[in-house]
DNA sequence: TTGAAAGCGCTAACAT
DNA sequence: ATGTTAGCGCTTTCAA
């Protein structure tokens, strides 16, 4: 059961060769015998060989591991002991992995790192202790950088990877200004196709329920909303705040309903709220599309999830964590030094909500 | 930018003692006086010295990491190249982590692991390329072990970690047999529930959605259910077989009401199914539960999102992934050496769709 | 209780 | 193109 720890001397002495060239067979330098790369490559089969990573991690200063946090921004005092708040934690990591959203990270970051053969290490980090946990991580070398997703504002892990000297890469732009590079999507852009849908399917009661408006994503996609509603004339738009998540977006729109009970279209920040609101809609005896016209944000599983399939804007989640991951290598790797931001443009995808 | 690599030399000339004495401090071990203790103390901190978890690792021969894989069975011919086929793997990887039971599965690791200061690589091995990765990972001492979650029956991982003489620990007992440890759920017992909640209801025209039958708990959640119809009586229960995934549960519900339109109650065999069975209900006019009662399986948050919430089996999915990632621990430490079965009860959780 | 010293298995600089 | 050798930073005997 134990690692039987075949070394590179080993092999050396199977193909007849030194370590050294084993050692460059193995990493596919090109000044190697083609014969005697051969005869090596034969003895690695032979033998099972497969080198040792800490080995090998000790000189190059590398793991080929970054961590993925997905971050809240809780200020619970220090744990006593090892003995975490473990409610509090288990609820925070149930919510987030419950999220679409949160598979959709995973996906683009895993589609980026597999064929590299690299693999992340999850980590989440809700608290101070967790967040500790995190950079101690990555200063014992445990991880090359990290792919840091935030679910609040106010989180000081970006800001703290920054002070700290280490790699690392943000979703979005921290709300807690930092030098450090990161991915965003036009927020704004996107809200101003959800308005130019809705006046095009000739809504003209229009509402919205909003995201965190604590949340540059949150206030940026009300913005765009408001504002082009604005340009075409409205000068008021109703508002309920949510908090990203299925009850509360039911929750705002029962809000809205009961103070505009005539409204005939809303724009739902994203689209787990969307769903919920479509149910909120639905419980109000509103009719989705016929009498709401609603459109949510993200396109996530939710979008095809909810009744109707929602109208949404698109949010290349996969391919702005892909993109992450590429910059965060960029930076580890030295071919970029500069704090660099990717914005991504949203699209507006139709479906049966609006 | 770059780590500065403090070492346990400079900490050692710091606090004025050798690097042995630095080592045990910050070992924790016993032997070491109490002042000389807290001067070494004094020294980390004041450094800001973190240990090289690769010197670490190269001499302990432990990683304090663990794979958390997510196995399909794809036997897809070798990838050409390392291109691979993105759009399989990113089809898989999106419906993995779409599904609200993987999320689970990370929140009962993550409790485990991470108040021990360990944290998963997290691992997709859907192809023959991928379970190559997969090996080789754990071979070089990349992780201690792994723990397994296999999405499909015939999934050779498990019985080419056991021959690789790897630590690993699988979530429900492998179809491919193999001496390995695994937890699973009593997955009879809980298709037995779901019968005799329906019966205690008063329902009597009876169907059910399996899940996928060539998978242990697809046929098990079955034989319970039927099993228990069968003592009440019963001599034939319709049934249809699913996938597992929200639209196969609405298809085969279609297709259970178009050959049975009287039927008053049905057992689906995990909540998105459920979830799917109740859409499809809907729009084929019946009401849940007053026409026709649902039960569903895994009290997944698929459960609290359905309308109505359902009433379902809960299957303690944070608790048996904790249990797998302690066993993995046993394993590695070399605390536990044979293959262990841990099986979980599970329990009915009432809400309104029955 | 503490220190000196021998590796752990690998890469890379240097010599050949 | 290949071999020799000096570390990478740590833990862990073994002596003192």
């Amino acid at each position: 059961m134990e690692r039987q720890s075949l070394t590179l001397e080993d092999v050396a002495r199977e193909a007849g060769v030194s370590r050294a060239t084993v050692s460059r067979v193995i990493n596919g330098m090109r000044n190697v015998d083609p014969a005697i790369r051969d005869v090596v490559r034969a003895a690695v089969e032979r033998t099972g060989y497969a080198p040792n990573r800490a080995a090998r991690s000790l000189v190059t200063r590398r793991t080929e591991t970054i961590a993925l946090v997905i971050s809240g921004a809780g200020e619970d005092g220090e744990d006593a002991g090892d003995d975490e708040s473990a409610d509090a934690r288990n609820a925070f990591t149930a919510r987030v992995f419950a999220d679409p959203f949160f598979g959709r990270v995973v996906g683009g970051v895993v589609g980026f790192l597999r064929p590299r053969s690299m693999h992340p290490v999850l980590m989440v980090a809700e608290s101070e202790a967790a967040r500790s946990q995190v950079t101690a991580f990555l200063r014992e070398g445990s991880a090359d950088g990290a792919l840091v997703v935030s679910t609040h504002a106010e989180d000081p892990l970006p800001a703290r990877l920054v002070a700290e000297g280490l790699h690392a890469v943000c979703f979005a732009r921290p709300a807690l200004p930092a030098p450090i590079s990161y991915v965003d999507l036009a927020h704004r852009e996107g809200g101003r196709l959800a308005a130019e849908h809705l006046i095009a399917r000739g809504r003209r009661r229009l509402a919205t329920v909003t995201g965190p408006l604590d949340l540059p994503a949150g206030q940026e996609r009300h913005a765009g909303f408001r504002e082009t509603l604005e340009r075409a004339g409205t000068a008021y738009v109703p508002l309920a705040e949510g908090g990203f998540t299925l009850a509360s977006g039911a929750h705002a729109m029962t809000r809205l309903l009961s103070e505009h009970p005539d409204l005939d279209g809303v724009f739902v920040a994203n689209d787990l709220m969307a769903q919920g609101a479509c149910e909120a809609l639905r419980e109000h005896g509103r009719r989705v599309p016929q009498d709401v016209a609603v459109v949510g944000f993200d396109d996530s599983s939710a979008a095809h999830t909810c009744r109707p399939p929602l109208t949404t804007v698109r949010q290349p989640v996969e391919e702005m964590t892909a993109a992450m991951a590429r910059l965060l290598q960029e930076h580890i790797q030295g071919a970029r030094t500069e704090p660099t931001a990717l914005i991504f443009e949203p699209e507006l995808v139709v479906r049966d909500s609006s």
